[in-house]
DNA sequence: GCGCTTCATGACAACGATTCTCATTCGGGA
DNA sequence: TCCCGAATGAGAATCGTTGTCATGAAGCGC
């Protein structure tokens, strides 16, 4: 139903770079700061068409996005293509990946016995990394 | 450090309106929803207004926030006080509410692992509830 | 290599949710 | 009842994001 997404998406060199700016980053970024920091590099690529890839890389997979408290999407390109959770830090922004079979399973359950079904699910978890509490 | 929040807070007509106009209800609502429900039934508070008290209240832990995955927040007043998650009808909005002592264990053993401490989390769930399902 | 057709891009306007500003109103204690 | 400060309301201002449309670059058949 949803399938057939990747069907002809045409590689251009904002794409490229767009995907680059990405790789190699530990933190969720915002569209608008993905955006600065490119152009701080020299590469000049226009702000609606990172959000316009942003939007289309999420939707394929390639990229993870979630919303910050203050509903801002950021994003971030994960290490597996796996379904996954995230242990983000509230002051410098690491984001750690994990999985968690007993989370998978304590959702579909808890839904399940509501007659719910076609569940999905969010789960992030937030806090500071042990660099940053050690700095305080 | 975020404590003493609820500390004068003047009760006002337009804040027994909100409060009124969230009880009962098992779908969240956005802010603007609210308003102009409110309007409809002849209660003329300022969006603002509306604002301002959903916030001081989701300070105050008497109604729940969540975010629509377009990043719109959406409001509700929950039976419990205490820390629950809600399932949620991506269909026709009705909420559950759900306690999972194994969530939180896990979201604590997860960030621990990684170092992590002073540890908050949001899950939601959502999928079709039985009426919706069956309407298909 | 040469056009052609089509999709992607970029600049900027438009939008929608939320927040801010500031004059006015109202609640509550003196 | 009077006064002070908090709460309100109307509308402007913000800010992230999306839409519009003319221009530019890819892919493809020749």
């Amino acid at each position: 139903m949803t399938e057939q997404t990747q069907a002809a998406r045409r590689p251009t060199r904002q794409r490229a770079a767009i995907a680059q700016a990405l790789t190699g980053t530990v933190e969720f970024r915002s569209a608008q700061e993905i955006h600065s920091s490119m152009a701080g590099d020299g590469t000049r690529v226009g702000l609606a068409t990172v959000y316009r890839n942003l939007q289309a890389m999420a939707a394929d997979g390639e990229v993870d996005v979630i919303r910050t408290a203050d509903g801002e999407a950021v994003y971030r390109s994960c290490a597996t293509d796996d379904h996954h959770h995230h242990v983000v830090c509230r002051s410098c922004g690491l984001a750690v990946e994990v999985t968690g079979d007993a989370v998978e399973r304590w959702a579909e359950a808890v839904a399940a016995e509501h007659g719910f079904t076609q569940v999905r699910h969010t789960v992030e978890i937030d806090g500071l990394c042990a660099e940053c509490a050690a700095r305080r």
